[in-house]
DNA sequence: TCTGGGGTCCTTGCTCCG
DNA sequence: TCTGCGGAGCAAGGACCC
């Protein structure tokens, strides 16, 4: 779901678009979430509904007949529900949303192997090899909308453009449920018209400072000199900002790409102080973040911490370890450390999070023992927990210190699954 | 109004090293 | 031995994206 939206300039031309060399597509799932939650819930259609989760949380997904109250994606649940009383709220169904996306990426890449997944809901593909096979580029784009219709019953948009950030701009601005090619020729018409908020990589902040240099469209931005906007922006930025504004996109649509970071993160339903339940939340991120390393089959090498207190200002502390590492022990006790470093007494906190960055394929990972490791078999431990995690479901085994005592409220909808429990050498807080 | 969770990228400042 | 300089790497924070 796009956060903000922009009306489509006219076209300049008569007729059909000219779409030669148009060979990028961006596909945008229309309200993804809402419409994938009411594939189930036909009778809804057509009615306002908000896809979120309850307490301090924010909306993820909302209809169009939602929107038109106001509500929008990232908006806290608190206000969408005032916004819009009468609306149906479902709380998300993420397995549901990676299947239907799983076979959404399926469909993309029937038609070419260059797939860039953005997110579940969105993605480049470079269609140039397949324009020989398939048709025009305006061809392919609809083919894709009418699969997806047919074989998934939701909708969604196409952008085609000759580089990935005019593909994006048009597929937003064709939603929804439409199709938009900026010929080749007409790009510069077409962005000139555009406000500066409508550049990727501009946001609020960005946009503001925009403003108060006088830059309200992007042909402003055109028109500005480029050391102009480099003393303003910094040098990648405003370099970035000037090659936008005149259609300037060299970048490819990568079929592979890596994560650079894995991370988890929670906010507590309610503001805590108390040090130990801060210590076992820490723990539990840590168990999550080292098991989604290991899934990915990589490691890292800096362990990085958030803490957000209650006033909402964030602070972050990294620390990078000798060697590259997917063992929860090992980000655990970084983790700790970094945070008992705060020298926090009673702070009141609303989020932790523990995040490994650094990311390399465990295969390149050179892992070279020295004669001052203990022999402590933690990786084996956590292959054991991983194995036992798979048979049984996330969360069949934890750490000891996870089982014990009293569990801490969240905002999420976290399965918090209490079977057969076993302490692994990771877990304990001692 | 009251702000999730998963990420990426950039900037700035600091330290280390040759 | 001391100082200055530039580059690399790291740490922290901010902005942005979906």
């Amino acid at each position: 779901m796009s956060r903000r939206q922009f009306r489509p300039p006219p076209r300049t031309g008569d007729g059909p678009p000219d779409d030669t060399g148009c060979t990028v597509l961006h596909v945008d799932m229309d309200a993804f979430y809402a419409s994938a939650s009411l594939i189930d819930r036909p009778e809804l259609r057509g009615t306002p509904v908000i896809i979120g989760g309850g307490g301090r949380s924010v909306v993820l997904s909302a209809t169009y007949e939602a929107r038109a109250f106001g509500v929008t994606a990232a908006m806290p649940m608190t206000r969408a529900r005032r916004l819009c009383p009468h609306a149906t709220v479902i709380s998300p169904d993420h397995d549901r949303y990676a299947a239907i996306s799983e076979a959404v990426m399926a469909t993309f890449r029937s038609v070419t192997d260059r797939v860039e997944p953005l997110s579940l809901d969105e993605a480049f593909l470079d269609i140039a090899g397949a324009v020989r096979r398939l048709g025009p580029p305006t061809a392919i784009a609809q083919w894709v909308r009418d699969t997806i219709a047919d074989e998934q019953g939701i909708t969604c948009s196409v952008g085609v453009a000759s580089t990935k950030f005019v593909a994006k701009l048009a597929s937003g601005l064709a939603k929804p449920d439409g199709l938009l090619v900026v010929p080749q020729a007409e790009v510069i018409v077409f962005l000139h018209q555009l406000p500066v908020g409508a550049l990727w990589g501009v946001g609020e902040r960005t946009e503001e400072a925009l403003q108060r240099l006088g830059l309200h469209t992007v042909a402003d931005i055109a028109h500005t000199p480029l050391d102009t906007l480099r003393r303003a922006f910094g040098e990648a930025t405003g370099t970035h900002l000037h090659h936008l504004a005149w259609g300037r996109d060299e970048r490819r649509v990568l079929a592979e790409t890596r994560e650079k970071s894995i991370g988890s993160d929670e906010t507590f339903a309610a503001d805590i102080d108390d040090p130990a339940l801060i210590h076992r939340e820490l723990l539990r991120l840590a168990d999550r973040t080292a098991a989604r390393v290991r899934a990915a089959g990589m490691m890292g090498r800096t362990v990085s911490i958030k803490v957000r207190f209650a006033d909402f200002t964030t602070i972050t502390r990294s620390r990078t370890l000798r060697d590259p590492t997917d063992v929860s022990r090992d980000i655990f006790v970084a983790a700790i450390a970094l945070y008992d470093a705060l020298g926090l007494q009673r702070a009141r906190i609303r989020l932790v999070g523990v995040r490994m960055e650094g990311l390399i394929d465990s295969e390149r990972a050179a892992l070279q023992p020295r004669l001052d490791d203990p022999d402590h078999g933690w990786r084996e431990a956590d292959r054991a927990v991983d194995q036992a995690s798979a048979r049984f479901g996330a969360g069949a085994v934890r750490p000891a210190a996870l089982v014990r005592g009293t569990s801490i409220a969240h905002t999420g909808s976290m399965p918090r699954k209490t079977g057969p429990a076993t302490a692994g050498p990771g877990g304990d807080l001692s």
